[in-house]
DNA sequence: AAACGCAATGATAGCGGTACCATAACAAGA
DNA sequence: TCTTGTTATGGTACCGCTATCATTGCGTTT
């Protein structure tokens, strides 16, 4: 009995409740039922009662893949991450998803993992559910992936990056300004050799040419230029440190393309003896939380992620909505954190 | 004549290529395109070649929500993380999502926040998506969720933890061995007056208990137990030691909660001119990648989050397509990393 | 030659919702 | 009283794909 009462199913189905079954326990039409619990200011308090009930009663969970595809709205958006560890960018999409949520979205996240390559297969499957709008960690060069996204249609929203031709939409800040801003600040406290350790980035190559045209524009010999690869780990920025102390010894001031880089740099300072920043100055990027009570506090870049991410989110609702979003390219920019890791050296006083 | 050269086209419709759209131009019905395009050795060569060809021309992206609505299968899995920017968890989903992208299937990411009531809406949200599995970080306690869960018939996997009664299926460990063996552990390094440095967790509970309960085995002190609250962060971690150097003052080795608790422990240790491990030994928890290469490297307690995220994801998709998982709880274990920060104190040898 | 098996293709009917249009009941304005 | 408008409800036809069950054609078997 339990398992045959109900012969009308079909063998296709899921087996779970549907809304016409709510609606048949609640007396209704199925449309009736699908107006109580989406639109309920639509339907008599009557109805509304009786539907709540049927849903309470069944447990029943509106599909929502079916009603996405009745409604091409799937009230899904879809984030591209180069990497799920680095907190940098997870900082952002957790402001994301927790602002999406709120309003009712669900969050698909694909890692493209620094491969152009992937990323397109990546692009592919996330069209291919409809999402109603797509967040990506970076600007997307002109390629295969670019021309599907805009042909898709959907909503993009590019970040972390500044372009005057973004696919559609834009949150970022400028790599050439932080690498212009980071020379100026440094100067400003007295240094006048510098180094600089980086990963091999697209971005942080635009950093890194802004920070040396800065210094020539002030008559600077050209920081010496570490580049670490691929690699951001703390690993990476001791053995960037050991090979910067061998070919310029006398660095003054460093700065690093990340946080990690810069704790690695600084371990590797202080287990050769030399104290951070007094025989050195050691600058990050990301100000990542826990940066700010070591010893030394490191003074570094700070990027507003949780605001990228809100900001992304609702400007992608929008869209979604079927509103314009206006305007287009945000700029949020960025903030040097001044901290105890660049106090001006001891000896150059 | 380019806006209305579809006539037939309803105007409910998305405006994008369909199945039909493809089959048409390749001449075949639109159950030979599905074919040709899901199981291309069921159609002909010619057929397969013509429908290529189609799919080419017309940049066609397959409609998931519609594939998925009419198999029921949707080849997403839903994972559940209590944040994001906790790398030591999103370690284990890099892993997931990598192993399910390759086989074909999507992720999606849902936060709870650390709050049950956060959670149990996300349940129902997840569920209305009809995931092929989901992944949970952590065990569900019994309650509406964990009924909800198992009533709709989900294939669920639960993480970073053992009990003998889990949802569906169970890929963990022991935080009761944890505690007991870094205490052994520590033990046998010679130490003998303990602190812990824990945030309030059900499961950092556990690991406290065992600690404790070790220790008690062996006629030794119990260690002071420090609770940082919910807080995980580098700043907590010095203000514990802070408060255990003043309330225990003879303390020979702190074991942390987390990494970057220990990280804070050092620091304010440091920043009090002493020396870790000389005057006191600290351990973490979580492996964090940076902490290898500090200064002292840390010992901690490794969990293979890789290893979790591939078996989670493999087990999922085992039971998306219908086969049977076993054994349905799997204890993956943990190894204690000795690194520098727990030699023996000079003072005590 | 009849019967059978098999591979390739197609027709049909959903999956579980919502858009769109129709209808009924009743209040308000002319 | 007769429109007209408004509110609440329902009927129907899809959204774009696949499960299921034909059908066709052709080589094999007996």
């Amino acid at each position: 009995m339990t398992d045959k009462d109900q012969p009308k199913r079909s063998r296709r189905s899921s087996g779970a409740i549907t809304l016409r079954d709510v609606a048949m326990i609640a007396g209704v039409a199925p449309i009736t039922a699908s107006r109580a619990i989406n639109t309920p200011n639509q339907v008599s308090p009557d109805v509304l009662r009786k539907v709540q009930e049927a849903v309470q009663r069944t447990g029943y969970v509106p599909n929502r893949m079916a009603g996405g595809l009745a409604s091409s709205r799937s009230r899904l958006i879809a984030a591209v991450v180069p990497s799920t560890v680095v907190s940098v960018f997870m900082e952002t999409i957790e402001s994301l998803n927790a602002t999406l949520f709120d309003a009712g979205y669900q969050l698909m996240l694909g890692q493209s993992g620094y491969s152009a390559e992937r990323e397109e297969v990546l692009l592919e499957a996330i069209i291919g559910r409809r999402p109603d709008g797509i967040f990506l960690t970076g600007i997307l060069p002109p390629g295969k992936a670019r021309t599907r996204l805009l042909a898709s249609g959907i909503p993009v929203i590019e970040t972390w990056d500044l372009t005057p031709t973004p696919i559609d939409m834009l949150i970022g800040f400028s790599h050439s300004d932080i690498g212009r801003e980071v020379a100026q600040f440094l100067m400003s406290k007295g240094y006048k050799k510098f180094a600089i350790v980086r990963a091999e980035d697209e971005r942080a190559d635009r950093r890194t040419i802004a920070f040396q045209e800065t210094l020539a524009q002030h008559n600077l010999a050209p920081a010496l230029v570490v580049n670490v690869g691929a690699s951001r780990s703390l690993k990476s920025g001791r053995e960037a440190m050991t090979r910067l102390l061998a070919e310029a010894p006398g660095t003054e001031a460093v700065f690093c393309s990340s946080d990690l880089l810069a704790l690695g740099a600084m371990t590797e300072a202080r287990a050769r003896g030399m104290s951070v920043p007094d025989n050195i100055a050691v600058m990050g990027f990301g100000d990542v939380p826990f940066v700010a009570d070591m010893v030394p506090a490191l003074t570094t870049v700070r990027i507003n992620g949780e605001k990228i991410g809100a900001l992304a989110a609702h400007s992608l609702m929008e869209r979604a909505e079927g509103r314009e979003v206006s305007p287009r390219i945000v700029d949020v920019g960025f903030s040097i954190i001044e901290r105890d890791s660049t106090s001006l050296a001891k000896t150059l006083r």
